[in-house]
DNA sequence: CATGGAATTGGT
DNA sequence: ACCAATTT
């Protein structure tokens, strides 16, 4: 907020008045520069260079790896009939991402299940509300990226299925150790330490973990990459080169060791080497090098590469700043006295599901001659200035230079743990019940242990990677359920679509000692105990919200880490320190629309139990938990081949489906596994799936699968869309929200009406008339939304 | 446009 | 400590 930030100097100001025309030419060679490039004179330049000094004046080499489809792949891991399959991961009634089998037939990503499934009837659904599976797939993708590139290489993780990699250290170091070429004029590039490729044989250690490499580029080249032509340095060029043999050997690895597709984008920065990823997909990669000529040429082309893709495809822009920004660069061509308020977006839905895709760019310049805005208009008519009024004068600056692809931000290492580990969930407008509470709290519970306590297998003595805590993820078991959407009697026109679950078989009282054998000691512990909670309005003031987000912290309860007790009584330690912070929250009883649980400020060391329990644990003979752990990396198993274990722990009979689908030798199998077992630990790494023989249970199951009754309203519904219409039908209000009525509080009312009239226009073919008829009485009468 | 779970960041 | 805003 300093006088002094550079979007207030006096440059900057100029700039804003005269644009344009202090700007200076980028130098243009012949090979790359068609047009000439007019970069802003204050660009702050993200690094780079000509290789005259190599390393320390070379730009810096940055690999972006995006698994492809990630929930689905995981998916498959877990359950392989599910390949070639188009299956689609539902949460709620939107997919989150669908395999490209149902893309090739009309399913999009993002799109609600309706939609997809009338372009895709045949589409498998599988429940992706439960992210458990997801995370354990996850972190053995982070495990086996940093164990083959060495604890040494900076990786950043986004969400779950990206990461970058700061490769510039490997990649200079291993050029600089002159490497021979063989007769064949290729290369070895030997990895740091061992990969993770199946080491069969004992003795068979480090030596031989690697790749060769010739001296050209593997995949795809941008078309904007200045590799080839602007006559770059060799050694330049050769950096980038053997970057892109790295990114393929990376790829080889996801593919055979976990069974995961992914691809990858390899240039100077986080910026580019993401977007440049994405030209190409699924399982290829690309490269875009813009290493020639001078730091003013690189960028100019790096500027030219950027111009003509919308706003959104640079990483940081979302759609609040998108929005922020195409709004206010249509307040600036202000020939338009149209309102710009959104009363007539929602017709948007017309797109055909089968509309051929376009490639990026055409897409990207379809929409921005219509409505979205390419980088190149936002940068003539934004300045450094704008960026700062808009944004602040912390994300203004940090977000205007990537407008010219400029992106200077280091690749920041993942930390070990993540900072907090919350869950939540939404609830109708009843509220969250008590019950619903106990389960919430157990789930948190639960995922703690199976994220901040140990494996008790042994860990690989033979591993020197980064210390990759082995957590106690891997005996988790599932089951495999799966159920018609809706009997096909009361819906016979509508397609009757597959939903499969996968449960998470409970690891309780029953199995406690199971479940304590399986995990070790707490590698983490959260000091700090959340609660947050959304009620549907506070009383308090005049004004009344619809949504208002509290939370209260205390410390967390330490018997939670008392791993001789059981889960119950240590889940009801932590149930009561959620319910007193709850009480605190909502002292008048609203009803709880969300509720989340976080357990934050992890300790590597047990935080001190309040003098009281410390005393009674000493007349108990007990000390305080503490362990010098052993943060062990990937076990063999998880680094070794695990198709044939993934198979083998598998229940028999999908073991014989499996077989009978693909043709396979099921002795054969079971054989070849008994003999890649020879080795080390018989624990199988990767969950295992089991079928349930239980008769009871699957009844169970079939009887709630072809209907359901709203709880609030009692109307039927279909049970994929159950939690959408509590959350959102108008009819039967609380006893809560109908008193809120009474008292007048009308915008309450009318803002939930509002709300559920765009719900209610996406789901209408499965209404009861019933329910239409309740939502229009209650609708409010004095301001109805129009329509 | 919204969807939904989870994390981080920045501001008070 | 709290909480609103943002991204993906």
């Amino acid at each position: 907020m300093s006088a002094s930030h550079p979007c207030q100097g006096a440059s900057w100001r100029d700039r804003d008045r005269q644009r344009g025309k202090r700007h200076v030419k980028a130098a243009c060679t012949r090979a790359n520069c068609a047009s000439l490039m007019e970069l802003p004179r204050d660009l702050p330049l993200d690094g780079g260079g000509t290789v005259a000094h190599f390393p320390t004046s070379a730009p810096r080499i940055i690999i972006h790896l995006d698994l492809d489809a990630f929930y689905v792949g995981a998916s498959r891991l877990r359950d392989p009939t599910l390949r070639g399959l188009p299956v689609g991961i539902k949460q709620k009634h939107i997919l989150a991402t669908v395999s490209y089998e149902a893309r090739a037939l009309g399913a999009k990503k993002l799109g609600k299940v309706m939609d997809s499934l009338r372009a895709c009837p045949s589409m498998i659904l599988v429940d992706g509300e439960d992210l458990t599976w997801f995370r354990i797939v996850s972190r053995r993708v982070f495990g086996l990226i940093s164990k083959v590139c060495g604890a040494a290489t900076p990786i950043e993780k986004l969400g779950m299925d990206e990461l970058w990699l700061d490769v510039t250290q490997l990649i200079d170091g291993h050029l600089n150790s002159l490497p021979q070429a063989d007769e064949s004029g290729k290369r070895w590039f030997p990895l740091p330490s061992g990969s993770s490729a199946p080491s069969r044989r004992a003795g068979d250690s480090a030596s031989c973990q690697g790749f060769s490499y010739g001296r050209d580029a593997v995949g795809h080249v941008s078309k904007f990459s200045a590799f080839e032509a602007s006559g770059a340095h060799p050694t330049a060029s050769m950096r980038f080169v053997v970057a892109t043999h790295l990114a393929k050997h990376l790829l080889a690895m996801l593919d055979s060791t976990l069974g995961l597709s992914a691809s990858a984008g390899v240039s100077t920065s986080k910026l580019l080497s993401k977007i440049v990823g994405g030209e190409n997909k699924p399982a290829q990669q690309t490269l875009f090098a813009p290493i020639g000529g001078t730091l003013q040429q690189q960028a100019g082309i790096k500027a030219r590469f950027v111009e003509a893709r919308e706003i959104r495809a640079l990483a940081g822009f979302g759609s609040v700043v998108a929005n922020r920004i195409e709004e206010r660069v249509r307040g600036l061509s202000h020939h338009e006295g149209r309102s710009e308020s959104k009363t007539q977006l929602s017709q948007w839905h017309s797109v055909p599901p089968h509309a051929p895709e376009m490639s990026v760019e055409a897409e990207a310049t379809a929409q921005s001659s219509t409505r979205r805005l390419s980088v190149a208009q936002v940068r003539s008519q934004i300045t450094l200035s704008d960026m700062c009024k808009l944004f602040g004068t912390v994300q203004g600056p940090r977000l205007w230079p990537l407008l010219w692809g400029q992106d200077p931000s280091p690749v920041v290492p993942a930390p070990l743990f993540p900072a907090t580990i919350s869950i939540e969930d939404t609830f109708s407008p009843r509220g969250a019940t008590q019950d619903a509470v106990e389960r919430l709290v157990r789930s948190l519970l639960r995922r703690l242990e199976n994220e901040l306590r140990a494996a008790s297998t042994e860990s690989d003595p033979n591993s020197k990677g980064r210390a990759i805590p082995q957590v106690g993820l891997d005996h988790l078991k599932f089951r495999r359920v799966d159920r018609q959407a809706w009997s096909d009697s009361d819906y016979s026109n509508a397609p009757n679509p597959i939903v499969r679950y996968y449960e998470l078989i409970e690891q309780d009282e029953a199995q406690d000692g199971a479940r304590s054998s399986a995990l070790g000691p707490w590698l983490r512990f959260p000091a700090t105990l959340r609660v947050s909670i959304v009620t549907p309005a506070s009383i308090a003031d005049g004004t009344p919200v619809w949504k208002a987000r509290n939370s209260k912290s205390s410390a967390m309860p330490v018997e939670i880490f008392e791993v001789e007790r059981s889960f119950e009584s240590r889940a009801n330690a932590l149930s009561k320190a959620v319910q007193s912070l709850e009480k605190a929250l909502n002292p008048q009883r609203l009803p709880i629309r969300l509720l989340n649980l976080a357990a934050a400020d992890l300790r590597e060391r047990q935080p001190d139990r309040g003098l009281g329990s410390w005393l009674a644990s000493r007349r108990a003979g007990k000390t305080p938990v503490e362990h010098e752990v052993d943060m062990a990396s990937l076990s063999q198993s998880e680094a070794s081949s695990i198709d044939l274990d993934i198979f083998s722990a598998l229940p028999d009979d999908i073991q014989r489906e499996l077989a009978a689908q693909y043709g396979l030798d099921l002795q054969q199998l079971q054989g070849a596994r008994s003999d890649a077992h020879y080795s080390t630990d018989a624990a199988p790494s990767g969950a295992s799936l089991q079928y349930d023989d239980d008769d009871n249970l699957q009844r169970d199951v079939q009887d709630r699968s072809g209907s359901a009754h709203c709880e609030v309203c009692q109307a039927p519904c279909l049970p994929f869309l159950l939690h959408d219409h509590e959350t959102w039908q108008v009819s039967g209000l609380p006893e809560e929200l109908r008193q809120m009525e009474l008292e007048g509080l009308a915008r309450v009312d009318e803002a939930f009406h509002v709300a559920a009239e765009r719900k209610f226009s996406t789901t209408s073919p499965y209404e009861s008339p019933v329910v239409q008829e309740r939502f229009a009485r209650t609708r409010s009468p004095s301001r109805k939304p129009n329509g």
